[in-house]
DNA sequence: ATATGGTTTAACCGTTTGGTCAAATATAAG
DNA sequence: CTTATATTTGACCAAACGGTTAAACCATAT
């Protein structure tokens, strides 16, 4: 392969990410792909067989950053607490440079069931879940994490997925999104934080009785 | 054709919106719905003139009856707590029926700004903006409020709307997802109103300092 | 310089798509 | 029954679509 070679396939690669993630497999054209791409249409097959392989692998791609982003943080090492601020700060900052990344995966995963599979082989969710665990509980029961897990992954993907709805909403009322969602680093995990708080006190609370 | 069938329009209307809601605007097929509603196909150009304008007016009723739904709850008057209660309870099991409107709103208004529109036109957001804050003003100030809301409505509405994603990661942790979004109903209030009491209480410390 | 093999293109193809239309059928009124 | 109007259908169309092909192009090794 000639360097001149990795630069089309990856200039088309980069050209269907956007379309893709835009536009959704559906509604998203060859031609407008290969426009974009500043190249002939001919081309995205003869360096993807179809528009389904192209699909595919910019799924793939996609998938597999989302999964790289979510899972590394909770590697780090360091106090709960701080490890909730830490992955507010990194995951909305990270969805904040791909807006459109949560709805894509969302939207493509409702409506071909078939990609679940590919997005779910690459997460070992009872790793990031033993994680959690041994760093909440002692103060949170086995069958709450779960929970606790959503409610996080609900709080920092939601706003995000849903900024044109939530911008327009948030516009009506003379709010600035960029600046709410900036805010939201460090409502969230307040939010969570107390919540967690909250949850000890009644605990110990009922223990007393 | 006995005189109980329903009519010829609305049973377009509701092949339509079934297969709108399963595939989006742009994979939808007009053969499709006119399979689903069992007429010739040049009957949805005789009661609707084309694929969009049905498709719009689909889209107005789903954005209709989601709004309808919101904005009813904090209509009733009951205290704070127990309204959030109410929230989630009615709020979930109205999305448990109707799985696949979130994700269809929110995919069709990313792809499409102009449905934004017609969406907001509907919600007058400063009106339940009011009423949340009158509920809370005592408790939590002004600037929180939007926050407040956008916490409730990503709780809510995320596990639902990204409910095949979260069917297969709970199952491959051994978790029925039906069985969890009933348990939802009850820990994602508590999880709100745990955090706003711990609000309170770091507030009231504030204060004595 | 030319033969080789990967790369790029314009032109083309078969199918699918949303949409149209004239004819047929049902419904209701005179 | 006859006429007028509304509904339903099969046949059809032009445009758009994903995909193919043969030829042109270009770098490189001999």
């Amino acid at each position: 392969m000639t360097p001149t070679d990795k630069h089309t396939e990856s200039k088309i690669f980069d050209a269907a990410t956007e379309i893709f993630e835009e536009k959704g497999l559906a509604a998203a054209r060859m031609q407008d792909i290969a426009d974009r791409a500043k190249i002939n249409k001919a081309l995205l097959h003869y360096y993807f067989r179809s528009k389904e392989k192209l699909f595919m692998a910019v799924f793939d791609k996609l998938a597999d950053k989302v999964f790289k982003k979510f899972s590394g943080i909770f590697e780090e090492d360091m106090p709960f607490e701080e490890k909730i601020r830490y992955f507010f700060k990194e995951h909305i900052s990270f969805l904040q440079k791909n807006p459109r990344l949560p709805m894509f995966i969302l939207a493509e995963i409702s409506r071909n069931p078939r990609l679940l599979e590919k997005f779910l082989s690459k997460i070992n969710i009872s790793n990031i879940k033993t994680k959690i665990s041994s760093d909440v509980s002692a103060n949170l029961p086995e069958e709450a994490i779960p929970h606790l897990m959503v409610s996080i992954v609900s709080l920092s993907v939601f706003p995000i997925a849903a900024k044109p709805i939530l911008k327009g909403i948030l516009e009506q009322a003379g709010i600035e999104y960029n600046q709410f969602i900036k805010e939201r680093m460090q409502v969230a995990p307040d939010f969570i934080i107390s919540a967690l708080k909250q949850y000890n006190v009644e605990s110990k609370n009922n223990e007393k009785q």
